[in-house]
DNA sequence: GCGCATCCTGACCGATCGTGCAGTAGTGTG
DNA sequence: CACACTACTGCACGATCGGTCAGGATGCGC
């Protein structure tokens, strides 16, 4: 957990989140950090250890998300999904290596928390009588939030900045998830 | 376009979608279908033809499907709609291929092809004089129903049958796209 | 019978994969 | 100066990667 080995980590991030865990490989993050592959397998004990280190602060901060909600009243919810939100831009990265690279991953066991977290997350928003409907428009309007995130750049028809599509994003899914409540765009 | 190498394009679909297009490889593909992966290369001449065979029905589904698109009206919107809810349904690996590991292969063609027709499907459901939040809004409607459908399996907290989730994706979709004009659920 | 495709295979190639290991600079600390 | 520790590297390993190629088996027209 010391060391200087934080662009290392950042660089791993980026060649997994553009080619996922088995198509990123250690030479190729090494070159990217400007090390040896040696020097990588120094600072991490394997590949895997790495791909830990890369995630870790993205389920960490989504797990101190939940920790600390409090879904009381609409102003709670849209609280929480401002930071939901914020989380996302924060974690980008992490996040998209999660939601598309994630399913080939089950039993590493960063990726395993991150399923659960994400379960978590589903649960919170769902009501309690809520029907399975709704459950469904909930699990639409997540997933949906963080794909345009993470496939921003690829779909989108003009690139918007992030700080215009940031209180968008946050004000699309209040609308989603608290129908006819909508948070004011700017 | 001949032969009995249908099997052999299942197989690879099973496993791209599953590991990317990096992940997978021939031998594994071979073995999935039965065949030594001698076979493999000699009904397709590369792993990227391979790739490009498994893909295609597809996107020249949801070519298809452009083509004939009649938006005049809320039942012409609903109608198609519906009609993209089973494309996602009938080719849901395809889908899960483009949507989880597309990023990673732009410059392969059927990959840029099927970006080409995701970017038509955005701008025809996006109204005329439509607002920039709404354009976000409906590719988080897009984006989190085809995400809905593919991790369907992974993170949902209790797995819906296809026949029930179909309608429920497909009434969502059309609630979002035309707010306050819903479909029947079934 | 023979010739000719079609389908399929094992052996092999060069490259790259993740990983282990011995060794080497640089930097204190005694 | 010696010693230890950290950061880093080159080299070699077995395995696996995508891809080539010569050849075996089967079946059909002649």
């Amino acid at each position: 957990m010391p060391s200087g080995a934080a662009p290392l980590v950042a660089a791993a991030l980026r060649q997994f989140a553009a080619v996922g865990f088995e198509g990123a490989s250690l030479q190729r993050i090494a070159d990217d950090a400007g090390l040896s592959k040696s020097s990588v397998l120094y600072h991490f004990a394997s590949k895997e250890a790495l791909f830990d280190a890369a995630l870790r602060p993205a389920i960490e901060a989504l797990g101190g998300l939940l920790e600390s909600v409090d879904l009381d009243g609409d102003a709670g919810t849209q609280d929480f999904l401002t930071r939901f939100v914020d989380f996302l831009f924060d974690h980008r990265l992490a996040v998209t290596v999660i939601v598309n690279h994630g399913s080939a991953l089950r039993g590493i066991p960063v990726i395993d928390e991150a399923d659960a977290l994400v379960r978590r997350v589903e649960q919170l928003l769902r009501p309690a009588g809520g029907s399975e409907r709704d459950a469904v428009r909930f699990g639409v309007a997540l997933a949906g939030t963080a794909f345009v995130l993470v496939a921003a750049d690829r779909w989108g028809t003009e690139r918007l900045p992030d700080e215009t599509l940031r209180p968008m994003l946050t004000s699309v899914l209040a609308d989603l998830v608290l129908p006819g409540r909508e948070l004011p765009v700017a």
